[in-house]
DNA sequence: CCAATACTGAAGTCGTAACTTCACTATTGG
DNA sequence: CCAATAGTGAAGTTACGACTTCAGTATTGG
């Protein structure tokens, strides 16, 4: 689980699709494997990259898998932007401030 | 320039080193190139995806072209984040209010 | 002026990752 | 009990993306 991780999962459209769909609340296997018009084994490829990243987390409750999202690999990602934003930001705003100069 | 494009773009370990290494400031492509053990070639490449996204910026001045990071790319993602945050946080909440209960 | 520098377009190679099919296990409703 | 449902490993195909080489264009220092 780390950034590197993150960004890959999240590189694919289909898994993005997958984790944006889980936003609206848990879902099985199957449910949302429905609309995208792929395979069950391909969704459930794509949820053991989402689960080993740290995105999703799952339980399997007799026969079905139930999905939801995982905050951690969110906080992973959140870390990161703050960090590159707090690299450049104060440097960004001298710019600013050369740029306001009359 | 959209979302798709930027995840894709840092899904790549290349090139967020590169969006990582800019945080320290502009950067020509020869120097940013020069600790990567790959050719001129494939950088510039690179960068093209970077700054079609929406996370750097570049300018040529004579024969070199400077980099910058270019926040519209970050306040993209920061936007995404912040979005698939909002849409299940409250359910969490209330899921941290159940796992609460005495 | 010209050799060196800085980069970029085009075209091709190669590895990986996304996807499929198939076979299999486990669970459950009727 | 058994057919249907839910999911997953294994293995193979294929498309894409990262990278290279090569050739070419500007620019600049000496």
């Amino acid at each position: 689980m780390n950034i590197a991780s993150v960004f890959h999962a999240l590189g694919d459209p289909t898994r993005r699709a997958l984790v944006e769909r889980l936003g609206s609340g848990p879902q099985s296997v199957s449910h949302l494997a429905e609309p995208l018009n792929i395979t069950l084994t391909a969704v459930s490829q794509h949820l053991q990259i989402l689960q080993a990243c740290g995105l999703v987390t799952t339980s399997k409750s007799g026969r079905t898998r139930n999905c939801r999202v995982n905050p951690a690999g969110f906080v992973l990602l959140g870390n990161w932007l703050s960090y590159q934003q707090s690299l450049w930001s104060r440097r960004l705003d001298r710019l600013g401030d050369i740029l306001d100069q009359p």
